[in-house]
RNA sequence: GGAGAGGUGGCCGAGUGGUUGAAGGCGGCAGUCUCGAAAACUGUUAUGCGGGUUUCCCCCGCAUCGGGGGUUCGAAUCCCCCCCUCUCCGCCA
């Protein structure tokens, strides 16, 4: 959510950088500054005229003790005739402020002077690391190899849940629960975060509070609870959500919340379970592990100081980039261009990974700073003094990391010509000490 | 899922139709006392929106007692719906 006075005071300045997200958005801007201006005038006359009531009611009460019921009959009449334009105007107060609440959730965030204008093609490379190596040898795809070293399953998962869900198995799913492990180990004991493990499944509140909806509820999947006992329907909206990212419950946590002085800053490190529709089809981009249903994912979330929140972006993607470093796995950091950001978001930089096989880079993070905009939807503030007056704290989050292309980079970077996969010394550990994923001795019974 | 109880300010808790934004207590803050601290005493202690003044100082209005709707001249208080918590029963990993 924008600052409806910012929007007030410097309407050309929220024109001319929403611009750069979208075109419909300068239009929206115009709108919703006619709406915000009837809407207090109109605040102005509804105060009056409640006030008008207030004091009427006062005095019925005083005449009612005195014994008076004529005189307070008559100022009952009056009152009526107050209450009678009251509505008229609370009922045109009310219009204006919902059309205006409404059109102004629509709106994405300010990008940060430092984001390139532009689409995708505006993507500014920040930096690169590790070696892009190509194999010595013609290398498998990791589709290939997960089904030669029996790690996922990709047709049984298509026979129970649909495209684009996984069964790992074995040594897969070891891998998951490793990968997994050393992402929040490290998080928590190196960098200084502090695990939540989080609901799942949502209120339509939550993802409304980090920018979800309304504008992307076809990206998440609803649950529904049994007809008969779908008791709430606020707006339409369906029960419930199955979370996209972790980000959705970890960043409500504090909804509502006003943090006392040395709170911040708030540092939170959930792994969860995603779930995204994806609709469409990506044909080769969804290849596999590329892009599913269901993913794993540790997420990183920061709440802070508006002036600390620049260098807080840095330090987090730092921290995603270190998960890569110690999984060997070459990489590179890009910022987001205005065109590309995600709803909320005020600066994100993607991680990539690099792929020997095919020899692109596939995102495996994307960190971002939300400036003030979730804190505004989700209602997070805090206060500098104990007497200081609230203000909206700045929300971070970057993934570290989302795990299926990990797995994608891990698998085809580091196989071997003897078709096995060798395991990052700092992951053994969480694997049973494995270095190698080789084909098991005794794999499951495999149905295609 | 069934039956019952309840949700009030940072916390505890009073308040069942009238000047209650809300008693009392605790905590917090400021002051008096003290070399200092504790104790005691005094004062103070919500958020949002709008208007004025004009800049962070104050003044005024409105709204807010889980959320929404209703009854009424007037609702924390009465009625309806929803959300949440607790107790018992049922079901269940």
């Amino acid at each position: 959510m924008l600052d409806r006075k910012k929007l007030r005071d410097d309407p050309e300045l929220v024109k001319a950088k929403l611009a750069t997200r979208g075109e419909e958005y300068p239009a929206v801007v115009d709108r919703i500054f006619e709406l915000d201006t009837e809407e207090r005038k109109t605040q102005v006359e509804l105060d009056d005229l409640r006030r008008e009531r207030k004091e009427l009611s006062k005095e019925i009460g005083k005449l009612m003790q005195a014994g008076d019921a004529a005189q307070a009959d008559e100022k009952k009449e009056s009152v009526k005739a107050v209450n009678e334009k009251t509505a008229a105007v609370e009922a045109r107060f009310n219009a204006l402020q919902d059309e205006r609440i409404s059109l102004l959730g629509t709106l994405p965030n300010l990008p940060d002077d430092s984001v390139p204008v532009g689409g995708e093609d505006a993507r500014q490379l920040i930096k690169e690391h590790g070696e892009q190596r190509s194999l010595a040898f013609k290398g498998k795809d990791h589709v290939e190899l997960a089904a030669s070293l029996n790690l996922v399953d990709f047709a049984a998962a298509g026979r129970i849940s649909g495209s684009g869900f996984q069964f790992y198995v074995g040594l897969g799913a070891e891998l998951q629960r490793a990968l997994i492990n050393l992402m929040l180990d490290v998080h928590i004991s190196e960098h200084g975060y502090r695990e939540m493990r989080p609901p799942f499944i949502v209120k339509p509140e939550a993802p409304y509070g980090t920018g979800q909806l309304p504008k992307f509820k076809e990206e998440m999947y609803h649950v529904f609870t049994p007809l008969e006992q779908v008791v709430h329907d606020p707006g339409g909206q369906p029960d419930y959500y199955l979370i996209p990212t972790a980000e959705v419950p970890v960043c409500n946590y504090y909804g509502g919340c006003i943090l006392p002085p040395d709170a911040l800053p708030v540092k939170l490190v959930a792994y969860t379970p995603c779930w995204r529709v994806e609709a469409g089809h990506y044909g080769h981009e969804a290849r596999g592990l590329r892009r599913v249903h269901e993913f794993d994912k540790v997420e990183l979330v920061v709440l802070c100081a508006p002036e600390e929140s620049d260098d807080a972006l840095e330090r987090m993607t730092g921290e995603a980039e270190h998960i890569l470093e110690l999984l060997e796995l070459p990489y590179r950091r890009v910022l987001l261009p205005t065109g590309d950001m995600t709803f909320a978001s005020a600066k994100t930089y993607d991680l990539d990974v690099y792929s020997a096989v095919s020899g692109e880079w596939l995102e495996v993070s994307s960190a971002s700073n939300t400036s003030d905009f979730q804190a505004r939807r989700a209602n997070i503030r805090f206060r500098r003094d104990a007497k200081a007056k609230p203000e909206f704290v700045h929300m971070l989050n970057a993934s570290g990391l989302a795990l299926p292309r990990i797995v994608i980079a891990l698998l085809e970077n580091n196989q071997l010509e003897d078709g096995s996969v060798a395991v990052p010394e700092p992951l053994q550990r969480y694997m049973r000490g494995v270095e190698r994923l080789a084909p098991p001795e005794n794999p499951l019974p495999f149905f295609d």
